[in-house]
DNA sequence: TGAATTGTTATCGT
DNA sequence: AACGATAACAATTC
């Protein structure tokens, strides 16, 4: 589940063995990982350089020497490797690329839901993506408008890529507890001084995220230490850490969501009756 | 064995 | 028509 801490971690180490590489062979197992076609990302990719590497929400974009793009999405179990080509592979390598100097880039994938996109116009692939909340122009103040001028609940807001780009389940239920609000809140019904709150705790979340390299919790994604700092995300009816009530465990919109009843208490929903 | 997992997209309703 | 809610889907793990 890499969300955009994990991908920026990704980014990170990837960016000094890929830059100024030259592909010479791209290959892939499993058709359906290249868009629009393998013949079409072959064409595209071999012979080419790669000039940079960077981030958008959740995809690792590759810049070409000739101004195309490859974008690559890991979604839920995708990850990647670098090998020399005499070590053997790891599990579940579904498409790999062969650089000059005989070293391999490889996507491993076990659920086969990631993706690997050629385009020639990077603008027009990622125009679907709404704003990169670590960018400067992710301001309060555009959060404040973004959040009021919509009526959905706050959780499923959060997640959609167009909105914001590059949060995931774990990273939303942990912003959503700092800010001490409630995942079903009405993103129209929150003060000036919640959705501060909320986009200040946003940003400060991801930013120690990246610190720590991201979040590890299974066999995807090793390495990570934000796993440790986690106050409600797969903590279900252990202890809050603020108040000591139990992390109680909800679906919201078919996601998993974890919040602490007491620090995140429905907003504008009827108060229980007090007795007599 | 089947429930759980998640981001994206298709579909339905308002 | 545009938006919001919901279902379906990809395939594997335990």
């Amino acid at each position: 589940m890499p969300e955009l801490p994990e991908v920026e971690t990704t980014v990170r180490r990837f960016r000094p063995l890929l830059e100024g590489r030259r592909i010479i062979a791209f290959r892939t197992r499993w058709q359906r990982h290249a868009v629009p076609s393998a013949p079409a990302v072959r064409r595209g990719v071999v012979g080419r350089t790669v000039a940079r590497v960077s981030r958008r929400g959740k995809y690792i974009v590759l810049a070409l020497d000739d101004g195309a793009h490859l974008l690559i999405h890991l979604r839920m179990s995708g990850r990647l490797e670098w090998a020399a080509d005499h070590e053997k592979e790891p599990a579940h390598v579904r498409t790999l690329w062969e650089f000059d100097g005989g070293q391999r880039l490889l996507f491993s994938d076990a659920r086969k839901f990631g993706r690997v996109v050629y385009t020639r116009d990077l603008a027009a692939t990622t125009a679907g993506l709404g704003i990169e909340p670590l960018a400067r122009e992710f301001t309060a103040d555009a959060f404040d408008t973004l959040l009021r001028r919509r009526t959905r609940q706050l959780k499923p807001l959060l997640l959609d890529q167009s909105v914001v780009a590059g949060l995931g389940n774990i990273y939303v239920d942990e912003a959503l507890f700092r800010a001490r609000l409630h995942p079903l809140t009405r993103s129209d019904h929150l003060s000036a001084a919640q959705t501060a709150s909320l986009h200040e705790h946003i940003r400060a979340l991801l930013r120690e995220a990246i610190r720590h390299h991201g979040t590890t919790f299974d066999w995807v994604y090793p390495s990570g230490g934000m796993q440790t700092r986690l106050r409600v995300y797969g903590r279900t009816g252990q202890p809050c850490p603020v108040c000591h009530t139990p992390i109680e465990y909800l679906r919201v919109g078919q996601r998993g969501t974890h919040i602490c009843p007491r620090c995140q208490p429905a907003n504008g929903a009827p108060r229980p009756k007090r007795g007599r």
